[in-house]
DNA sequence: TGTACATCAGTGAACGCGCGTTCACTGATGTAC
DNA sequence: TGTACATCAGTGAACGCGCGTTCACTGATGTAC
């Protein structure tokens, strides 16, 4: 009989390997599902080895979920920066299409972000916030581009509610110091993104054109021509 | 002592308080969190008494789901009717207003339809999807009928993926026999208004407007402006 | 109207399971001499 | 280079808990006579 091992040869980083099994999990059963002792299971570890690297269970989610909106926010800002800073239409149909191919690349990122909450977990707001913040200031950048460029088709577009105004300046600590109407006609353009996209993964529509994405295909042309006033050269 | 009640006084309709207690607890913890003993729990009987009324967890939760369709379909379908036939822009706008104050007024029902499916729970289908098809058909009717006045607005917009043409044939089965045109600008309809109200519910994003639904209503307007070409006469 | 009886809704104990978390421990590794 | 030792990552047993589900039961109710 060989000696069981103490320190890990089979993982020699265990931390990202328990990220890792945790994605999976999340991928496979849910993110409601994800359990310590399932994680360790999938690792040939024991549950509580996990405690040299998580105090406990929530911590290990808000690990999960800031490293799922970091994620999100390299292939927003990735994107955005593949094109020339002068193309902004461009800029924005980059954005829009990377939206896409992240949560279908990363489903079980994107369900932990913007599905039900894990039963029993609170999320410690300023611990993620920044991420989050990190990751939608690519779209309101390229929105205030536009703004600035006199090309933001958004008339009578409506104020964010006396309530939400200090939301908004907190955002702009994290997120950049936009004018509110960037921010608002972001919202809106992630909504209407997020509307696609969150029923495609939940499965509850079909897939349109040859490749499947035809109806987002149609959608980013319509955000295009409603918000984007033509370029004046 | 006065003695147990083993014909409940207390719940002279216990199998429609199982459903009650079922949604409050959905409310308030999360779809994934329901159990039939906290159900029990919350009623003041036992857990083995659930028994009488559901064969095990999964036929309440899909008793749930369809509970919860049923109830978006009369929503859906009484919005649509409080509006005279011929006042196709009135109906599409009465049912896209119904859909959100709906999910608002029932935010337990709209998670556990379009939340992440409950952790070992497979839905079967052909119980859920009758359900389904007729709190869809309602909008799907409004679409057909500007179709068929020649007021619909939707050049090039994608067909289904060949993969769903049978699904698109399925659907009609319970949704009514629709140009399968409209069924298309519906859902991508639905994906604009599910955009939303999504974020809404999830506290993604902030309210707009003095009444918080400032968004809502730019969105509704992008519709009609979108794909209702004005009547003739 | 009064009594015997069948029904069956709900009880209470028990099952096996997986969970998060704690604790004292162990033994391979790296370091100091 | 060889040996003694401290470190600390991971173990294994144990805890209390809540879960779905089963089972034999009980006793209030409604019915038949």
């Amino acid at each position: 009989m060989s000696p069981r091992p103490h320190r890990s040869q089979q993982h020699p980083n265990l931390q990202g390997a328990i990220l890792e099994a945790a994605w999976r999990q999340i991928a496979q059963l849910g993110a409601p599902a994800l359990s310590l002792r399932g994680i360790a299971r999938a690792l040939g570890i024991t549950a509580p080895a996990i405690y040299h690297y998580y105090p406990d269970r929530d911590a290990l989610v808000t690990a999960l979920i800031v490293e799922a909106y970091t994620s999100f926010g390299d292939a927003q800002l990735a994107a955005r920066d593949s094109v020339p800073p002068d193309d902004l239409e461009g800029r924005l149909d980059a954005i829009g299409w990377a939206y896409r191919r992240w949560a279908h690349t990363y489903p079980e990122r994107y369900q932990l972000i913007f599905g039900t909450p894990i039963p029993g977990y609170v999320m410690p707001l300023e611990q993620v916030f920044p991420a989050a913040a990190r990751a939608l200031s690519a779209l309101v950048s390229v929105v205030d581009a536009l703004r600035e460029a006199g090309r933001l088709n958004a008339p009578d577009f409506p104020p964010p509610h006396p309530d939400f105004v200090p939301a908004f300046e907190r955002w702009q600590q994290f997120g950049g110091e936009y004018h509110p109407l960037s921010i608002s006609v972001a919202i809106l353009i992630w909504a209407r993104v997020h509307g696609v996209v969150s029923l495609e993964i939940g499965r509850h529509i079909p897939a349109f054109g040859p490749d499947g994405a035809g109806l987002y295909e149609y959608e980013m042309r319509s955000l295009s021509q409603q918000f984007i006033l033509p370029s004046e050269r």
